[in-house]
DNA sequence: AGGCAGCTAGTCAAACTTGACTACCGATCA
DNA sequence: TGATCGGTAGTCAAGTTTGACTAGCTGCCT
């Protein structure tokens, strides 16, 4: 519901100050249309949406750039809440994320986290994530009692497998982050050499 | 996208003929409207829609039943076809399946299948899913290479452990197809007993 | 010069989803 | 008796997504 969102925000925050276009053709070159599926008219949609919203501000084209309209528009001060507000929540929050989309848009801006900020929303997704695999655990131990099909065993056991996964990756993303790799937007000395790779 | 077709289109199957909020009711009470979120208006909407199509036939209630409306609706031949059609396309197909929705749906009528026809659509899924899982191991030894930032990785393991968990699923599921488990619909002798649990 | 292929930029109707809302009925309870 | 509570059945406006379509400009070929 709201990947498009993260995402167009994003890629305006990323450029500063951006047109439909432009924001469209950088969300096509991350194949964002294939696992976050937006299409044009999502793109355009959620721009007007923000901007009548105030977390974005319509800023007129240059004058004289030739061509249709290009209407360009730029972060406020309540975009980059917005932002943040929505990467802390897509992160850290499980719920019915339709298909990873909204956790997979985060992760594309996981730098704009800081480093521990990163770490302590991921340690929420894995302290909510525990929960559901007891919850899970106890339905399939005792869902069959409860007159419930046996073939709905199939169902839990499927639900089990991806939470554990989504469990496995992200403590296994803390203990990179807690290494120091990737470059996160607040590490100090953003010089040559790479930060703090591997070590 | 249609996995609310299916679950709608499934539960009128099971009745054999029935309105609107019966639908509504057997959905919930399988908290489909939160694994699959079906809302009221995406019912009746499908509802509609469907006998439009023709899968679905409208067969008004019996007189002298007090009340509102209620409108009854069944399957007509078109509409068995319809059904298998989008079982097995859903249980078979990977695709951007948003959150599993359309598979946990599919999942939901497996007994409708026969065994081998579930175990043969699974077998697809998993060939599939090894395809799937070859690209991402590429992408994570070469990705680096072609100029994305290293934190893409982080989705890519993120993807690779869906995938892994996906794929033991479904093994695991025909394994326990072939050892006769769960009762489907052609089993032989569907006497009680339970005709074939784990042997 | 003419033309046409392809990129740029965005619009739009149709479809679908959401969930709050209406309205009817039977039962309970003071 | 009549107020009101909960279940039954469905509608509807508002919001969102889809993706095919329009239309201007640029560069290149002939």
């Amino acid at each position: 519901m709201s990947a498009t969102r993260l995402l167009v925000l994003g890629v305006v925050r990323i450029y500063g100050r951006a047109h439909g276009y432009q924001v469209r053709r950088e969300l096509l070159s991350w194949s964002a249309d294939k696992w976050a599926n937006v299409q044009p008219g999502s793109i355009y949609h959620a721009l007007k949406k923000m901007a009548g919203e105030g977390v974005l501000d319509q800023v007129e084209a240059e004058a004289g750039t030739k061509g249709p309209e290009r209407v360009a528009y730029r972060l406020t001060d309540a975009g980059q809440k917005h932002f943040d507000q929505l990467l802390q929540t897509m992160l850290a929050e499980v719920r019915e994320d339709h298909g990873g989309r909204e956790l997979a848009a985060a992760v594309a801006f996981l730098p704009a986290l800081g480093r521990e900020r990163a770490i302590s929303l991921l340690q929420y997704r894995v302290t909510q994530l525990k929960g559901q695999q007891a919850n899970l655990d106890l339905m399939l131990r005792h869902g069959t009692e409860w007159g419930q099909p046996e073939h709905v065993n199939a169902l839990y056991r499927m639900w089990q497998g991806q939470v554990e996964a989504d469990l496995n990756w992200a403590a296994d993303l803390i203990e990179r982050l807690r290494a120091g790799e990737y470059a996160m937007a607040d590490d100090p000395e953003p010089a040559f050499g790479r930060p703090g790779a591997i070590e």
